[in-house]
DNA sequence: TTGTAGGCGTTATCAT
DNA sequence: ATGATAACGCCTACAA
């Protein structure tokens, strides 16, 4: 482009102060420089934390990104990956858990399909059934590091507060769980186990429901931090000391874990990480490249909620 | 349309299984659908209620949203609007408390102008320099409602730990902290006033620093719920007992500030619903009509993390 | 009721 | 290096 044809191009643009049509853009282009991140809650922190890593590494690919909370449903979480398509993204990122639903996996399966086969990327942030690239948290290994991790400070009476039943992420984690007990040769007793549906509100009746059930129970673990949350004030409320008398653990290490009035110990995954590179392996894929699957790995994190049964030592 | 034609063109749809382009759609009708929304940062758990609400009230009605964290820095924030403009959003959202910066604040009223010409709308979520309909709760009234509350529990040296100071929010609750101490005969004084920068770590960090130099305050106010989480967990590891010793109270009314170990005092900030109403306030201006901006009010949440001084009785 | 032409604002292609 | 033209997929308007 000549020097002087390319000033007077700027000049004429800032003098009508164009602003580029990004609509017309991508009709022209076939690429909406867009992605969908579907999560099943947006207010949840895990999530809204994945958001923000995602946004981030969006934002500096000049890429803007849709957010669409699910709740877990099936039809919602379909009603959206067909009006994600419709607005023609570039990528979807399926930041939840796998819903087991035949119809729905069937359906799901069906449309990613088509999608990936209009050059269009899809990323998962956690185990899902449909095969695509992206990075997910060793959730058994992580129950099962966590478990042995209360076994081995002598807890044998181990509550388990677990998340939705249809949620595939649950069911990885209560395995964790299984697992570590297995092995430590206590068995699972089904009336340790408790739905806390991966809420707050849903953590604090679980515990409720445990204490009046088990009351010989020395710890609890939650499967996730808010429903740890939960538990905690639970607790709290009951004037059940912890880790005194009770011991708590949670599972994801969302920011406010750490500052809670007993800080929370529990397993940590990288959500805002997983979020920058969710977005980062969308790009390889749209640039042709082939990703795999990654897997990371967990970590325990020790804080203040747990310490060796009552009566112990 | 005859019938059989009808039927005729819904059986070939399907075979193709055809998916409308929304975005041949959105250059044809110069609408698209979607709507931009602006918060200071979505990871946090007040933005993410918002987000929340204005997503399903969004969904509901056939729209998409995009998220956009400007994280309170202007030149970020004007970016994301004008990339927002560029993909031909109908509406944008300002959740976030304007930020007190003249060049940034004429660069905004500029494009927003710009944009509502073209038959947009602008909708805010709290108290901005640009005129435009949106609901705002009253941060100086919700303040000073706290600290009255506070004072007439007997408290005398009330700390206030504050948020950044360029924004306007931040400003407002302070008001109403001064507006209080003055209407009770109490004079503001600065040793009492710390940053917290709305960030649990910042909060934390802002109380230390007061607990310091002002060892004889027996209440903290602060200007958000999460910065009142740093507070609470800064006084739990130093040991000093809340209410007995030291009185804690927050802002906002986030999901978590009913769980915490001390249940925390706060002001009531409807945000789900605020981010409700924001899309519907935006339906109706798009819709031609013109709403106005709306205030609502806060209301003190009592719960156990505050108390009469130490000593009183 | 159905069919057809033009336009929305870009990009890509092909000539000049 | 530049200019002209045909898509992109849908909608609106008008004609048949």
């Amino acid at each position: 482009v000549r020097e002087e044809t390319r000033r007077r191009v700027l000049k004429a643009a800032a003098e009508l102060d164009f602003t580029p049509n990004m609509v017309a853009r991508s009709l022209a282009k076939a690429r909406s420089n867009t992605v969908g991140l579907i999560v099943h809650d947006i207010s949840d922190p895990y999530f809204a934390e994945i958001a923000r890593g995602l946004e981030d590494a969006a934002n500096q690919n000049r890429y803007q990104a849709f957010v669409c909370s699910s709740d877990r449903q099936v039809d919602r979480e379909l009603a959206y990956v067909r009006s994600l398509i419709s607005y023609r993204v570039d990528g979807i990122v399926l930041a939840g858990g796998a819903i087991e639903d035949r119809a729905y996996q069937t359906t799901l399966r069906k449309l990613l399909t088509e999608f990936e086969a209009q050059g269009r990327a899809v990323v998962q942030l956690a185990p899902q059934v449909y095969r695509s690239p992206g990075v997910v948290t060793d959730n058994r290994g992580g129950a099962r590091a966590m478990t042995s991790y209360l076994v081995s400070l002598g807890h044998r009476s181990i509550a388990f507060v677990s998340g939705p039943p249809h949620i595939r992420t649950s069911k990885a984690r209560f395995q964790g769980y299984r697992d570590a007990l297995t092995a430590a040769g206590i068995g699972v007793d089904q009336s340790l186990v408790e739905n806390g549906w991966f809420t707050v509100d849903g953590g604090a009746k679980a515990v409720s429901a445990l204490l009046e059930r088990r009351p010989d129970i020395t710890a609890v673990f939650a499967a996730n931090d808010v429903m740890a949350f939960g538990a905690l004030h639970e607790l709290a409320t009951r004037a059940v000391e912890v880790p005194g008398s009770i011991s708590v653990a949670g599972f994801d290490d969302i920011r406010m874990a750490a500052y809670l009035h007993t800080p929370l110990t529990t397993v940590r995954v990288p959500t805002y990480e997983m979020g920058r590179e969710g977005m980062a392996i969308m790009l390889e894929v749209l640039a042709g490249r082939r990703p795999r699957l990654r897997k990371v790995p967990t970590e325990v994190v020790e804080r203040a909620s747990t310490g060796p049964p009552r009566g112990a030592r």
